[in-house]
RNA sequence: GGAGAAAUGGCAGAGCGGUUGAAUGCGGCAGUCUUGAAAACUGUUUUAGUGUAAGCUAACGGGGGUUCGAAUCCCUCUUUCUCCGCCA
């Protein structure tokens, strides 16, 4: 969540901000700055009372000690209608604090000025392009009929086992979801990440950490018997081992790298777009995080771009890079940029890692913060990218590199695979 | 799953109803000494809110309660440890 600092401090900058997203959020700024003061003087109110009760108390134990009875329980008296004052004005308070938390969840971040404002994602800025059109046989096929074809994904398999959307993999493609991920871990620890393996089942507290909750609540599979969420991405876990830690200055920045399925009910969502791999349930994914020194955070953005470049280029295939306009970005980010792979046989664009930078949104909600030389704790930056999320980029892979003997598989991959064809 | 014990500052560990934000040790930081370092000695060392500041308030696993007053008593939840059971 944004801070109240911001609030109160960047007004109206924030609201200017947030109107990128194509919202206007200003009776919601204002209600937020009149709980926040309203707040403050109940507080002072409330604390000015607990005050006399602590020199009410002492005064009362001095008086026992002396042995002065009489003196002490009319102290006594007082004490226990300070007490009822006490116990008004702190309801008041939970109430308005109460009110202010949930008006602050409320706010999505505040994109930055590099952002343009826009409400749909064909208002996204393309900064980026690389490779060609894939040269495809005549009777090209969408991944969905050649997953079949050479019997690698089953999708039917997986819709008796568990539903839509739970694909089973089989025999060369089994070997290719393992091959991408191992490539995956190992390129982003070739360029300095450090690897943990997280659980895939999160608390509520965890949730909140990262804004998946309150405000997505209906997307992640929910265990009610012992209240656990599945992860929807890798970056739920891994943020939240920051959670209510303090770092030293020199730590930073931090980057963690994690493979991990991920869970997403995806409700609403039908048609031929989320044919295939297109839209999966559960899927694989290879998560980067960083926790970012505020001065470095933008660099740092720039840097993991240029890592999933890296891959999507090793990979050979066509993509591009997106910067979202404020309407089509997450809740909790300042910046996004999205990685696009080419279909060759849907003639059609695909997002395959999605790179963002959260400045202090989710740092705040987690009290990330890290001590400065003179001692003070400021909030951290986080950010996070898909490097990369796999299902896309095997359809992608299977299509483009589709041949009238069977489809090819990129050179970086054969050490992993221990094949080269898919025939 | 059953029985028992426990949870205190960065760590270890006292305190078990009267001022305790918390003894002591270790670690950290600053200083004295030293050519420098070590040792020794001295000082310092949690966080959040509020306030221009002095200060005030809150926090001893989380939540609730008893009391004029709770780290200390009660309830509840969570976690950890020991023993038993089960088990990849």
């Amino acid at each position: 969540m944004l801070t109240l600092t911001a609030i109160r401090t960047q007004t109206q900058e924030i609201i200017e901000r947030l109107a990128k997203r194509g919202i206007d959020r200003t009776a919601d700024i204002q209600q937020i700055l009149s709980l926040d003061e309203s707040k403050r003087a109940k507080q002072t109110l409330l604390e000015q009372n607990l005050a006399k009760g602590n020199v009410l108390a002492k005064e009362i134990g001095d008086l026992f000690k002396s042995g002065d009875k009489a003196a002490a329980d009319e102290k006594k008296a007082e004490s226990i209608e300070l007490k009822e004052a006490a116990k008004v004005l702190e309801t008041e308070l939970t109430e308005i604090d109460k009110q202010l938390t949930q008006k602050l969840y409320e706010i999505p971040n505040a994109p930055v000025a590099k952002v343009v404002y826009g409400k749909t994602p064909e208002e996204n800025e393309t900064v980026y392009e690389w490779g060609v059109d894939p040269v495809l046989p005549a009777n090209a096929k969408p991944h969905w009929e050649l997953t079949s074809q050479y019997d690698i994904i089953d999708f039917e398999l997986g819709n008796k086992i568990t539903g839509a959307g739970f694909p089973v993999y089989k025999g060369k493609g089994a070997r290719l979801q393992r091959a991408l991920i191992n490539f995956f871990l190992d390129e982003a620890i070739k360029a300095g990440y450090y690897e943990v393996q997280p659980p895939i089942l999160v608390n509520e507290a965890s949730g909140y950490g990262t804004g998946q909750l309150p405000d997505k609540e209906g997307q992640m599979y929910h265990d009610k018997a012992d209240n656990l969420y599945l992860i929807p991405t890798a970056e739920v876990p891994i943020t939240n081992i920051y959670r209510d830690v303090i770092l030293k200055e020199e730590e930073l920045p931090i980057r963690n790298v994690g493979y991990t399925p991920c869970f997403r009910r995806e409700a609403g969502s039908y048609g031929a777009h989320v044919r295939g791999l297109n839209r999966l349930h559960q899927f694989d994914k290879v998560e980067i995080v960083q926790i970012a020194h505020p001065s470095q955070s933008y660099e740092i953005l720039e840097s993991m771009l240029e890592h999933v470049k890296m891959l999507m280029t090793k990979l050979g295939l066509k993509f591009r890079i997106l910067r979202l306009c404020g309407g089509d970005m997450g809740f909790a980010s300042a910046m996004t940029y999205d990685f696009e792979a080419w279909s060759g046989a849907q003639q059609r664009w695909l997002e395959v890692s999605s790179v963002s930078n959260f400045e202090t949104f989710q740092a705040n909600r987690l009290k990330c913060r890290y001590k400065t030389k003179d001692g003070k704790n400021e909030l951290v930056h986080t950010l996070n990218g898909s490097a990369l999320a796999l299902p896309r980029i095997v359809a992608s892979l299977l299509e483009n590199n589709q041949t009238e003997n069977g489809i090819n598989m990129p050179e970086c991959l054969h050490p992993y695979l221990g094949f080269t064809n898919i025939n």
